[in-house]
RNA sequence: GCUGGGGUACCCUAGUCUGGUCCAAGGGGCAGGACUUAGGAUCCUGUGGCUUAGUGCCCUCGUGGGUUCAAAUCCCUCCCCCAGCACCA
């Protein structure tokens, strides 16, 4: 197998067959994202890869001019970090290095950046070369200034993006780490994963002076508030927070300084000292008391809680905790009466919930106490979620009373703040903590740059660029536009990592994410860009408008050195090339670069060159897990190309799964499957041994593969790699087998046959059918024929049934010999006469009409009506099986024809004698089994 | 939690939109047989249970209900798995 790759890799290259230049045909563009060089290739790579391949193999025997390059992303932060680590002699990112096969003493180069960047591109381009990739490699480039013809790129798209308005500076919440001063994302994160800012209400309580604000997510709460939560045990502080004197948790107001507020410590202030005093909530002016509660804590928004123990579980028990706490309530001089005294207010009505839903609701699953998190978690969610789907707010609260919890949530918000009774901070649910190891906190960014892609207009272009949009599968369209709803804006650029820096504020660098959605764009143009080593002053933004968006004047560009013969040239295959045809990733991308990747093209390019197409494919699991390194079962596509040849790992990935399914790669079952190319190529060889007789059967074979090719020819379509594999190769081959076995034994049907599975597959296995197409006497790449086509001439109804019916009664034989238990010595079949065809089909065809019915109409044929009984019992049978009645039938005639034809296959078949009969008038029928003859089901008798 | 995709036999999977021909295609595994000195490869047969000179019965497509003459397929409940949830590639 290697020798095959070997001798196919050299023809293609010396063919430079897959190297695309603009001509007259119709184009295809294809891609495939560029991948992140920290690394080898993986299955997943070589899983989506493989299905930009198959497509643009595909399309090129299609008689597309098909254009697939390939290039390398370096941005961002991790390889420096790799850099760093080694810098730093870290011995774990060393063994990480080491068992990707890096050698001893290429660790040590990995201090430098550009040393990684080369080497894992060196790594990737000889793999995917290896792999089969039909890729035009004159176009590819490495991202970041080690290209800086690239990073003129990046900048030209930066400056017109931000003259359009889509990019802009503002402020923006984000989780914080106070340690290494910069945003913790959630793989830089020990706990807290999936954790992100929250804005919290603060309901302002009036003290004296000062205000106590509560942190809440429901403030319609406040209509039922009883009293106020603190810890005893917390320190709270008294701080001036622009022109209001708050109380809050020490840890609060630390939040508070990162969150653009002007905060001033005034002195701090005990939790116990608190308890027991009044404050007044500020819908009613009701003064209510501080209470002490353990469950509160100084972590969570401003360590102030208010207590609604009518519809928070956590309220109800801690309150009836407190009222049967004696000795606390001692402690801090709380009036026992004034606490017992404490009854829920409820405010919201929901079904199937009474007076007093938290309490109901504890009570049913037995809570016992604060201690019972578990159970108060569940009960807790139970109230929230009914009342949040099914309740409305009552008379209590006012003007808001008849609103639903998700109506008047925001309008309350609005009112409150506006009010001056609410402001807001925020938060993280749940503790995050760096992998510093210090507490996250959320901070807001100012003056950061951002993509504006909350612009409604901007958003509107997206859909629309997205209706005309061809999505494989079709199922991740809703996926795509649910995104386009909830996309708000997008920081843009960063202090650090490898990139490049924004032009107009050197500061920052472009964020990877935003400088990998157009560069398709560049491709196009890479060609011209590396055969003519253009500098890269050369590209002036001018020159890149002039390219890409035509504007200007080609003789006018002059603040560029380039003669007008490149700039025109580049136009041109930009206009060639432009719009992306297809681009193909793996599901992870869909809710962030492949939506990105339209947003950047419907802000920067005129409609016709808008993409039109994206396909979307699983993830790859290994032995059914998931894969990782830490599991050991991470497979990298050097090692699978090692172990069992570019066309083996080829076959099973795309065999193994089509649509947004999770490929399974099961190492123990691959053998098997490349042993399945080795034997198609042997019986190929078989072939020339082959005669010259045709028969029936040769007509078989010749229309099952016209349904085989069509079926084929649309999986591909839809990249259904897996469907493909199944028409094109296993049901081809199978069908192969049965022409063989019913002595098909003729070289040009063979050749006919094998030419078009070797087509078929051919995107998908490469090498093997291009060594196919070789033996077959192909002489030039199989590349360069074209598809096989579905010619519905070719198809053979009759020959089919006819097949068909031998089929099923060598199935029916056998079956009654298995519950004999004798040997034949004479097999005779009968077949059924035409009236019982005609029976059959007027059932069918007047589904139902009831028996009577049926009967009366049976009998006005006088041919049935001859039949008299037994008209009327089959009938009766075919209604009961009506839904077992075959749409397709032979004549009696054709019947006793096909079965006659095949009477020796028969009789080698059971190595006994075979008589063929008409049921109607059976010339030897001793058992009386001729009346059970059916349509397409011949009656057997065995002596 | 939110959004999207899923759960089919020993395993991987097709079928679901458009209900009936579905005990449910295909591949793998396993078992038996043929060929071979043997192993490998290849080929054939079998792979829910029962029953029968046949075209039959019962049980099965995550769970539990419902609609229908008829449900893997349509509707509802619940459970479980995967991906994403952003300043990170």
């Amino acid at each position: 197998m290697r020798e095959i790759e070997e001798k196919w890799l050299k023809v293609w290259e010396s063919g430079r067959i897959f190297e695309a230049n603009p001509d007259a045909r119709k184009k295809f563009f294809i891609t495939f994202p560029y991948p992140y060089v920290n690394g080898p290739p993986h299955l997943g790579h070589a899983y989506s890869f493989c299905k930009a391949d198959v497509m643009a193999r595909y399309k090129r025997m299609r008689g597309y001019n098909v254009l697939f390059p390939f290039a390398f992303h370096a941005t961002g932060e991790p390889i420096m970090g790799v850099a760093e680590r080694i810098r730093r002699g870290e011995a774990k990112q060393k063994e990480i290095l080491l068992d990707a096969g890096v050698s001893e003493g290429d660790v040590e180069k990995f201090k430098d950046p550009l040393f990684i960047v080369s080497y894992w591109r060196e790594k990737w381009l000889n793999c995917i070369k290896r792999y089969g990739g039909s890729i035009d490699w004159r176009r590819s480039f490495i991202t970041t200034d080690i290209t800086p013809t690239y990073s003129k790129f990046i900048e030209w798209q930066y400056r017109r993006l931000k003259a359009l308005g889509y990019v802009v500076q503002g402020t923006h919440p984000v989780i914080y780490c106070p340690n290494c001063r910069s945003p913790t994302g959630d793989h830089d994160r020990l706990e807290g994963e999936g954790e992100s800012p929250e804005e919290y209400v603060l309901i302002k309580f009036r003290m004296g002076d000062f205000i106590l604000p509560a942190g809440t997510f429901r403030p319609e709460t406040v209509f039922g508030v009883t009293n106020l939560w603190i810890n005893p045990d917390e320190t709270y502080v008294r701080v001036q927070v622009d022109d209001e004197k708050w109380i809050v948790s020490k840890q609060a107001a630390e939040k508070l300084k990162e969150q653009l507020r002007d905060v001033q410590l005034l002195g701090d202030v005990r939790g116990s000292e608190l308890v027991g005093e009044v404050v007044n909530e500020p819908i009613n002016n009701r003064g209510i008391m501080i209470l002490p509660a353990s469950f509160v804590s100084g972590e969570s928004a401003s360590g102030i809680v208010m207590c609604v123990p009518a519809h928070a579980p956590y309220d109800w028990v801690a309150l009836e905790d407190l009222k049967r706490n004696e000795r606390t309530l001692e402690n801090f001089q709380i009036d026992p009466l004034y606490v017992g005294a404490l009854t829920p207010i409820k405010i919201i009505e929901t079904e199937g919930l009474g007076a007093n839903p938290a309490g109901e609701v504890c009570e049913r699953l037995g809570v016992a106490s604060q201690a019972d998190e578990e159970l108060l978690e569940k009960a807790t969610s139970e109230v929230y979620r009914k009342e949040f789907h099914s309740g409305k707010l009552n008379e209590t609260c006012g003007t808001y009373a008849g609103l639903t919890i998700s109506q008047s949530k925001e309008k309350l918000t609005q009112d409150f703040v506006a009010g001056g009774i609410a402001d807001s901070m925020w938060d993280t649910v749940n503790k995050v903590v760096c992998r510093c190891n210090t507490k996250c906190i959320v901070k807001i960014l100012e003056n950061q740059w951002f993509l504006k892609f909350s612009d409604e207009e901007w958003k509107e272009k997206v859909k629309k660029a997205m209706e005309k949009m061809v999505f494989i599968p079709e199922a991740v369209r809703s996926q795509f536009l649910n995104t386009i709803d909830w996309l708000r804006d997008k920081a843009c650029a960063r202090r650090s990592g490898l990139g490049t820096k924004l032009p107009w504020d050197k500061e920052w660098i472009v964020e990877t994410l935003s400088d990998s959605v157009i560069y398709m764009a560049y491709y196009t143009i890479a060609k011209v860009l590396n055969e003519s080593k253009i500098p890269a002053e050369a590209l002036t933004d001018e020159v890149f408008d002039y390219i890409f968006l035509g504007k200007g004047d080609i003789y006018k560009v002059e603040s560029s050195q380039l003669p007008t013969a490149k700039i025109s040239e580049m136009r041109r295959e930009f206009q060639y090339w432009y719009p992306v045809d297809l681009r193909v990733s793996a599901k992870d991308l869909v809710q962030n670069h492949l939506t990105f990747f339209v947003f950047h093209h419907t802000a920067l390019f005129e409609e016709r060159y808008w993409p039109k197409g994206i396909a979307v494919n699983g993830y790859v699991n290994v032995r059914g897990q998931k894969m990782s390194k830490s599991k050991g079962n991470f497979v990298t596509l050097p090692q699978a190309l090692e172990q069992f040849g570019a066309d083996a790992a080829r076959f099973i990935l795309m065999y193994a799964g089509e649509g947004l399914d999770d490929p399974d790669w099961t190492p123990s079952d691959i053998g098997k499957h490349s042993q399945k190319l080795d034997q198609f190529l042997a019986t190929i060889d078989e072939i020339k041994s082959l005669g010259w007789e045709e028969t029936r059967i040769d007509k078989w074979l010749v229309s099952r593969m016209q349904m085989n090719v069509r079926r084929a020819t649309e999986a591909c379509e839809e990249l259904r790699t897996r469907s493909a594999l199944q028409a094109g190769f296993f049901d081809m081959l199978n069908d192969v087998k049965w022409y063989l076995k019913r002595g098909g034994r003729n070289r040009n049907t063979m050749q006919k046959v094998f030419s078009t599975i070797s087509k078929l597959i051919s995107p998908i296995v490469p090498f093997t059918a291009e060594e196919a197409w070789g033996r077959l006497g192909g002489s030039e790449s199989i590349f360069k024929s074209s598809w096989p086509s579905f010619d519905p001439m070719l198809l053979n109804d009759e020959v089919e049934l006819g097949e068909e019916l031998m089929v099923k009664t060598i199935s029916d034989i056998k079956q009654i010999l298995e519950l004999v238990g004798k040997t034949p010595g004479k097999i005779h079949l009968y077949v059924a006469p035409n009236w019982k065809r005609k029976l059959m089909l007027m059932v069918s065809q007047n589904k139902g009409k009831d028996h009577r019915e049926l009967i009366i109409l049976a009998m006005a044929d006088p041919e049935i009506k001859k039949k008299g009984n037994d008209a009327v019992a089959l009938i009766g049978r075919l209604v009961k099986e009506l839904n077992r009645i075959p749409e397709n039938l032979l004549a009696a005639e054709a019947e006793h024809f096909a079965l006659r034809h095949s009477k020796e296959f028969l009789e080698e078949q059971f190595d006994c004698k075979f008589e063929i009969q008409l049921a109607e008038k059976p010339e030897h029928d001793p058992a009386n089994k001729a009346k059970n003859a059916m349509p397409m089901k011949p009656a057997i008798f065995i002596e």
